[in-house]
DNA sequence: GCGTCTGCTCGAATCGATTCGACCGAACCG
DNA sequence: CGGTTCGGTCGAATCGATTCGAGCAGACGC
């Protein structure tokens, strides 16, 4: 360990010491040009005496003008985002992809702060590229800053931007999709528990004034077009809080703790982890999923403390991820990759029944 | 948005075009120096013109010697580490203490690679501090190459090395007062479900040879020495990948599928996750918790998906996040702050009763 | 009216690397 | 044996800022 105060050993104290010039040290640490073996030993010994760690990255990055690190913008606060299992299977199959190139993941949450509160904090950033993967709906602020440095911006549909890369589903068809497998089965009286339509959406029935075809990009709304499309007259909730067991429960409550002849036959949930909290609020109910209730999820999902496999629409979180990190590595390469969309499938479970009679 | 090829603007180009030096540029950017208001504005005027979005932020790293992220070291795949609540609530607490400064959280995991991947990786990266936050047991290969850096390290337990700064908690005397707690309920036949002990270990039987007194302040351990304080003789399983529900459902199956006469009447849990994993389990045979079973967990988190309220050792994670994140800010102000041990409370739930009979 | 102080601005050095072109000696070719 | 090539090394420019000390003009005090 090196003593406090004490200057921490350069390329140039390194070149000193083995008696070689600065660049051809840095040739034998980047391996980059032909350096004669002898030499290269002399310098790794070197380095080795002065507990040389290898280049200061920093320098090295403002040379080569690549900073090493992609952000990932996480709306609220981190405990929030990392509540979903999605979310994270995006970030894990992320980071999978990322880990084949000198890239870091840098995390940028909001905590407290209002969302304005995180150009300051983005400006500060050196950052290669940025993933938009956590975020709720709406716009971003930080999309005109990051444009305006020029950093290349990718994201799972939200915000909806042209100026960023996107890795899309067919968020209504998906829905619908769903929503007609269970019309299949006999459901008619059918309702639906949301994502929030809007960042400053709030717990309880979706205002038809939050419902903007114009944003059917974002997933609450394009799902619950898609739902509308099958079950246009179904109840529709919405979660104050994003993808949460707690706001799949209170829905769950507010839904199903009401006159048998009023009671859904089915729920379409928007999440896994909503659904999850609708299995469970049913249960508390008294109520047996799916004979009483069917409900179906979105994402796909391992709930390992769920005794239920939902049905729900697989959309491979970690290989969307996976996907996520090709575009941003080949956009690093130099490329210009495009906005795809990625297939979903459904996945049967045991939540879902014809309904009862 | 800048067409590709085009020189994004520099202060320099900035200071060019409102007419003064460079160095009056940075200091209307950082707002350090006295500058006069008007040339203040002929500045700010220019930079919106040219669509300057701040000074390089790399350069000015490079310059001030800050790096401006802190490394949070994740063992394996980001998906297992993000799937203990734990870990996230202390990553959350993290982030809130961080956000005051102008740093951001770089999260570097090791997906498929073994751990020595790792130090290349970390050789790229500039980084201010580290934080082992969410590490298994063992040593990390990471240690060394961070100290030679003299990048200053911080920790809740693991790894247990001398240049690491920890925010620690009784591991042992927690164990042995939730064990004790118990014990006074009349629990006598009493197992417990472990963590793993080494990075190495399998599911199954805890092996003597991996329990050493030398590793106590690993949490693993130290829990299951406090355990067996109080019930020398009781069963100890661990799980193969550390804090899951599934690794809890397993561990329960197999301590509680046994003749009525050999069942434990308590499983002490090492997490939360885990003891959650063991309910179920129990319920699955047909138990009622905590009538025929009592279970104990660690940490102290929320399981909104858990129909029982836990009876656990509350080590408030958020809060141990924003302690560490203290010391990290701290650290990079110049101070050496010291480990600190943080106390930790017993909170009865719902999962604990006297044994049946 | 002269010296001093204050407020503002600037030039130049610096952070620690990378990289390009120049250079040099040795080997190789005809 | 002269000219060319090539492997190896080096010096200097560069990345884009920050910062320190110097300089300069105007205000102020006596």
């Amino acid at each position: 360990m090196v003593s406090r105060g004490q200057a921490r050993p350069t390329l140039r104290t390194v070149a000193e010491r083995a008696g070689v010039s600065v660049s051809t040290a840095s040739l034998v640490f980047s391996g980059k040009g032909p350096v004669a073996t002898a030499t290269a030993e002399r310098v790794k010994e070197a380095a080795a005496e002065l507990g040389f760690a290898g280049p200061n990255p920093l320098a090295s990055s403002l040379r080569q003008g690549r900073a090493g690190a992609v952000g990932v913008l996480v709306d609220g606060r981190l405990q929030m985002a990392f509540r979903d299992p999605f979310a994270i299977a995006v970030l894990d199959g992320l980071a999978e992809e990322l880990e084949s190139i000198p890239t870091g993941m840098l995390l940028i949450g909001q905590p407290s702060g209002s969302p304005e509160s995180t150009v300051p904090r983005l400006a500060g950033l050196a950052l290669d590229a940025v993933v938009f993967s956590l975020c709720g709906p709406g716009d971003h602020p930080a999309v005109e800053h990051l444009a305006a440095r020029g950093i290349p911006m990718f994201s799972t549909g939200v915000p909806a931007d042209r100026r960023i890369t996107q890795v899309r589903v067919d968020e209504r068809g998906a829905a619908a999709e769903i929503a007609r497998y269970l019309h299949r089965l006999g459901h008619r009286r059918v309702a639906t528990v949301a994502m929030p339509m809007l960042p400053s959406s709030v717990a309880g029935p979706v205002p038809e004034g939050e419902v903007s075809h114009r944003s059917a990009s974002v997933p609450s709304v394009g799902r619950l077009l898609g739902f509308r499309d099958v079950f246009p007259d179904g109840a529709a909730l919405q979660t104050g809080d994003g993808s949460s067991v707690e706001g799949g429960i209170a829905a769950g409550r507010a839904l199903l703790d009401v006159p048998v002849a009023e009671r859904p036959t089915a729920i379409v949930a928007q999440s896994d982890v909503i659904a999850a909290g609708v299995v469970i609020a049913a249960e508390e109910l008294g109520l047996t999923v799916p004979a009483d209730l069917s409900v179906t999820g979105f994402d796909g999902v391992d709930l390992p403390w769920l005794p239920h496999r939902l049905t729900t629409m697989d959309q491979q979180g970690r290989e969307k991820g996976r996907i996520l990190g090709t575009l941003v590595r080949r956009t690093l390469a130099g490329g210009r990759p495009r906005s795809i969309t990625q297939p979903v499938t459904l996945r049967e479970g045991t939540t879902t029944a014809p309904p009862r009679g």
